[in-house]
Formats: C-alpha cells, structure tokens, sequence
DNA sequence: GTTAGCATGTAAGGAGTTACATGATTTT
DNA sequence: AAAATCATGTAACTCCTTACATGCTAAC
C-alpha cells in the first residue's frame, strides 16, 4: 500500500462513493466537502488517484470529450474493492479517527457511519480536545502575570475557542444518544438554531 | 539564506530577544509560546539554530555543564544583525503576517510590535477572515438541502468558528482604536471577560 | 528497575505545495 | 485582449516529523 496520507484518500473513496467522477471535479468536492478543514491541490490528488487505481480500489474510463473542443476526462468509481475498503475505514473508531488530521474526513461521513461507531468517534475527540483544555488552563495558571497582555490574550482565545470546540461535541453527543433511546427519526440533526439568538 | 519556515525561524529570534537560552528549553518555550497555534520538534528546532548561526544572526556560547554528570549546554544569542533582522520582521504587516501560518507569531510578539503595525496586522486578518466568512456562507446557501445532517452541521459549525474569531479580532481593533486616543494606558488591554457569563 | 526529564543532534522519509506544461472556451 | 474555468498531469522542492543515537539523573 503506498500509504498516500489516510485523509485524501479516504476523502477520495468517500465521493466516488457517492458518485463516479473525474480529477478536476473531485478536487472542487473535496475542497467544498472538507470545507474549513482540509484543502488539496491537484499535485497531491492525481498521483492519488494513481495509486488507488494501482491498488484496485477504483478503476478508471475514460469519456469521450463532452462537447467540442473539451478534453476528454478520466472518470474513476470506486470497485468492489474500494467498496469493502472504503467501508472498513468508516468502521475505524481508533485515534485516528480523533485526532485533528482524521476528524473532519470521518465526521463528513458520518451519515454512512454505523450509530455506534459515530458515538465513540465523537465521544474520542471529545476527550482529546478535554486534555488539551487541561493543558491550556495550566499553561494559563503558570503564565499568568508573568507574560504580556498580548500573549495572554492569545492563550485566552485559544482556550475558549477549544472549550466552545468541546460544547459543540457534547451537544452531538446528547443528540446521538437520545436518538438511540427513541430510534424514530433518525435523520434529524440539530435544528439550525444560532449560538447567539 | 536558507529559508527555513520563517514562522519558526521568526518564533526563535523573539524568544532569544527575551534571554539568551539553549535549545532544549527554546523548544518548550517555543511550543507554550505559540500554544495552540504550532508545535515544533527538536528534527526542526536544532537544524533552524544551526542555520541561523550561519546566517550570523544567533552566536553560540558552550556552557559547561551546570552541575556534575549533565551534558554541557549550547546557549544561543542575538548577534546585532540578528536583533536589526528581528525588528525588519516585526515591522512586516503584509500578507504573511496575515495568513494562517504567519498571525499566530506575529500576535504572540505584539508587546514588541510597533501601535500601527499591529493595527494593519489585525485589520488585514480580520479582511481574510471575512472573505472566508463570505465563502462559507456562500457554500452552505448551495448546499442547503443538498447534503446530510452531518455535512450541515460540520459547515455550520465552521462559519460559527470563524465568525467568532473576527468578532474577536474586531474587539482587538477597537481597543487598539481607543488606545491611539488615550495614549496614557498603554499597556493595559482587554480585562479577562468571559464569553459566557 | 523503569519511566520521565535533561540535552544535543542526524538521516530518512512523509505529505504536500508551487510552478510548469498544454490547450480550448467562456466570461469580463 | 486578458483572465478565468475546464482538464490532466509531472518534477522539484519545502517543511517538518519520526526514529534513532547517546548518556546521565531524579522520581515513582
């Protein structure tokens, strides 16, 4: 396995999961799909793609040009292969699936993800990010007085942008338990409501 | 020069402007210095010193060992160019001290930054910020009804974050504001207020 | 007695970006 | 007439991490 870094490729597997595609659209879905998170140009997703395709986990076709004057374009979906594999790493709850790097690409699938799964995923991240509090408020305590108001401020917001980060996690994980207690509507997710009515 | 990062090379030269120190403890004060924003590993901390050195900005001064059976300390310090390079960076307000990787330092040496600099710095992150702001909202208004629960609520999540960091940063611009009207408390900044009260 | 901290370094490698190459089409 | 979008790719390069090498001390 050439080892292509675990977030792109997941990603990859994730949208020709949805839909076959080509290079350059995939590029635009990723960056869109991942959002705040992740951002990849094409030197990183085509010799991706290569790789895949090299392993077996997609193949490729390539389409007459669309129209006139357009380049023909390599459309990829996912075999069978790709299938198995791409739902073995949605079944991943481990560390990797926590920590900063992995997060985002797992929570973005998460509506393919089993319940119990989603709940250890967050429930993992949520005490990564707790330690890291801890770490915070201790950096702040030992600090504190000692460095500018510059600094300080600096540790300050980045406490309470990881305390908020820890808030959110709680409220998803209530929600994921209380859909487990009443099976019913198990597509809703928090109503749009804004932090600050 | 050899180009290294400039974020860290930058982060190295302030601390050395603080005291002269060696590299085992650069690196603690270099990753509780800069906190959330990075960490550095001594792979990239001790070859940075070594460049620097080279460069003619740092000198190194062996220390023997403080007490019996410890391994003799280097300690690094500001030549006179390495001081003229570091103001020349603290004076810089264009993009790099903008963007993701270059803000966090320049914010965490502000006590040092000249009252307009830091100003343009704020004012220019804070524009970045917005553009993204405008990108997420843009996405999630396509999206809408296109995507999962999941997907939803990972973007919304998203724009809330970096809402949230340009309410912060428009604080910041106003108590810098006030500070240029009264210039009689010039050290004093934002009383640790709680978000949430 | 083994883990953690102090202290300095190097070599290999991973993960990705930038810049380039190519070329038509639509928008400004 | 220039710039953006579509579309695919590669090579060089950057920046940083991991793992190793070394060795002593203090704490658990």
């Amino acid at each position: 396995m050439a080892k292509r870094s675990d977030v792109l490729e997941f990603a990859v597997l994730g949208l020709l999961h949805e839909a076959p595609m080509h290079g350059y659209e995939l590029r635009k879905r990723l960056n869109a799909t991942l959002g705040a998170f992740r951002a990849f140009s094409y030197g990183s997703l085509y010799p991706c793609l290569k790789s895949l395709l090299a392993a077996g986990l997609v193949s490729e076709q390539v389409d007459a040009p669309v129209a006139l004057g357009k380049r023909s374009r390599i459309v990829y979906q996912l075999t069978a292969e790709g299938k198995e594999h791409f739902a073995a790493l949605l079944d991943e709850s481990g560390p990797s699936a926590w920590d900063d790097e992995g997060f985002g690409v797992h929570f973005a699938f998460f509506g393919r993800t089993d319940a119990q799964t989603r709940l250890r995923i967050l429930e993992g991240r949520r005490s990564r990010l707790e330690e890291r509090v801890d770490g915070f408020r201790a950096a702040l305590a030992r600090s504190r007085e000692r460095v500018d108001g510059y600094t300080l401020a600096l540790h300050q917001h980045g406490l309470e942008s990881v305390e908020r980060e820890v808030r959110w996690l709680s409220e998803l994980i209530d929600d994921e338990r209380r859909r487990r207690e009443s099976p019913e509507h198990v597509n809703e997710i928090e109503p749009p409501e804004k932090e600050h009515p």
